[in-house]
DNA sequence: CTGAAAGCGCTTACAG
DNA sequence: CTGAAAGCGCTTACAG
């Protein structure tokens, strides 16, 4: 493995030159420059990472816990988001690190530990909770992190966020059915407690309203995330009174419980009963018929993440005050979904 | 941030007493040790690691490239995968370090640039694919790694792999469905150029043979991964002549698709016709009846796999002939899957 | 525009 | 059992 001293010898220069040959090019004389780059492709030469961030110290490395889901429900588009993140991590010449640790603030210690280290510069957390400690935490520490989705119910966020509109989502979704002839739409929730649920909610229950839509009875809570409590709550709708012509779901399992219900009662999707989903899953595209759903643009949510989290200006070290840029705007991105329309929302 | 020099100053001692303090406790004398980890701890002292990786050459870092997929389809037990590798990999004080890259020979010089670059120490893969060309790629370079899943076709196995025995676990499928009164059990599978599909259906058709159960127009070659794929190769095992009573499928997937086609047919799965997936994915649990399925020993994986790639004789480096060790069975381990027995094999 | 030199924070033979 | 010193491979003020 070819050193910096090695290239340097062979090209005639010093090794000041060499590293401005590949860190500072417009500082080397053009005929300067193409000799030391000739003798970086004939040696082969690959600077290591290590010297440079030991004199640099900066690792260039983003943390990232991966979920472990004790209860079995799995992260169905957890595999999007990571190749999202490091698709965006990677343009700015930085990598994934992934590491494990225990949830809440019992995982602290760990963060901690990377980022004293120097294992990572900052971290990315996703899977956010309401209430959850570890924004307060990291920000209290001066670790830098940036996260994915709000923690609900504080008085203000701590930290940056990118996060996805979710009533903005559920909302066109029930614009979407009320379109499709749907009058009588159905939400399936999650219990009160979650922020994002209750986000969500509130998207189909102000559409419903501007609409002149009924949400009386409507809105129901599934206390576990699985097809059975999803086709319980839709039974629920369908012998109401007034029986529903359309779900919206807070999520895949949930409205994938709906097309079973529907299923089982010789309905079909998309005929009588128009459903739609959310995160537009694997789950969505491999039923049949195949399910509406709210998409979260991943892509865009990885490039803001790591837009904000390398940005150059790490305001809480420097003058705090004095700074012209406006805090809010800056590190608090609210991203618009997309509704995906398939067979189970509308016919055809 | 304290440093080692500090942290001797602090100790009275010099920095090499404490760096084994660190490294090498047993060297020191009991007192000064304690003098030593309590100037450590008092000034919140952690070692950093890119200093240490720079003199020790060894990043202990691992390179996991996250899989794209292109069609749409997602690795539904990726976040399994990715967690109990994580798990693994810090019982050794190692971290996963995640990038992408094209698929196949493309792809390389990502994987040589991020070893060159002393970014990782070497590489887990899965995804393997038969014919699979990293792994020749790398064992050429001299680069570490090793292998979740076998390059099926080969003459030899280039480098060292773990892997799940899917014919053992297909054939177990037939002999629960045997033991549940099935006696007609199709398979439903994926093209032939695939040696991962060979490879389990060698294992169903092996036990229908040992139990004497026909196998004769009974292997299903689903194109896609799909529930559609399922359901219509399920309709054409039910449509035949002898009807089948038992289905395995290779993946979950195509065994919700013969969920799926039962129940469009007011059959139930478990009660007229028993099924079984592969994978134990998240799907499995999510539907009703809950699919049985053949579950590959994550936690099993991930610790062998972290096992060969951090085992200390790296036997291509030195002497390759005088070594006692027997290469085969040190560095190709093959797991014994879990049949995961749920109702859509058996009633109740 | 280019070069000699210090230093980032560790580990590790080598002496004592 | 402990210490002084060299060196891992870079970057970066500082001179020239």
């Amino acid at each position: 493995m070819a050193t910096l001293k090695q290239v340097a010898a062979h090209a005639e220069v010093s090794v000041q030159t060499v590293s401005n040959a590949l860190n500072a090019p417009h500082r080397l004389r053009p005929d300067t420059l193409q000799r030391v780059t000739k003798s970086i492709e004939l040696l082969n030469y690959r600077p290591n990472r290590n010297a440079r961030s030991l004199r640099t110290s900066a690792v260039e490395l983003i943390g990232y816990c991966v979920p472990s889901w004790p209860n079995g429900q799995a992260h169905l588009v957890m595999d999007q988001f990571l190749h999202a993140l490091c698709t965006a991590a990677e343009t700015t010449s930085r990598h994934i690190l992934l590491f494990t640790a225990p949830v809440g603030l019992e995982g602290m210690p760990v963060y901690e530990d990377l980022h004293a280290r120097r294992l990572v510069d900052g971290f990315v957390l996703s899977q956010t909770e309401t209430h959850d400690p570890r924004h307060g935490w990291l920000k209290e520490q001066e670790i830098p992190f940036v996260s994915f989705g709000r923690v609900w119910k504080e008085t203000t966020q701590p930290g940056p966020f990118v996060d996805v509109d979710g009533a903005a989502g559920c909302a066109a979704a029930v614009r979407h059915l009320y379109d499709a002839g749907r009058r009588r739409i159905g939400f399936l929730s999650w219990p009160k407690s979650s922020g994002l649920a209750e986000d969500r909610l509130s998207g189909w229950s102000d559409a419903c309203k501007q609409l002149g839509l009924s949400t009386s009875g409507r809105a129901m809570r599934c206390v576990d995330d699985t097809i059975d409590e999803g086709a319980g709550a839709t039974a629920e709708l369908l012998d109401a009174t007034e029986p529903v012509d359309g779900i919206v779901a807070i999520s895949d399992v949930l409205a994938l419980g709906a097309l079973s219900e529907l299923n089982r009662r010789g309905l079909t999707a998309g005929v009588e009963v128009g459903v739609t989903g959310f995160d537009d899953s694997p789950l969505a595209s491999v039923v049949s018929p195949a399910l509406t759903s709210i998409r979260q643009p991943m892509d865009q949510i990885a490039t803001e993440l790591i837009d904000i989290l390398t940005a150059p200006t790490r305001r809480s070290a420097d003058n705090p005050d004095a700074d012209p840029t406006p805090a809010r705007s800056s590190t608090e991105r609210l991203l618009q979904p997309e509704l995906v329309i398939r067979g189970s929302s509308a016919p055809g």
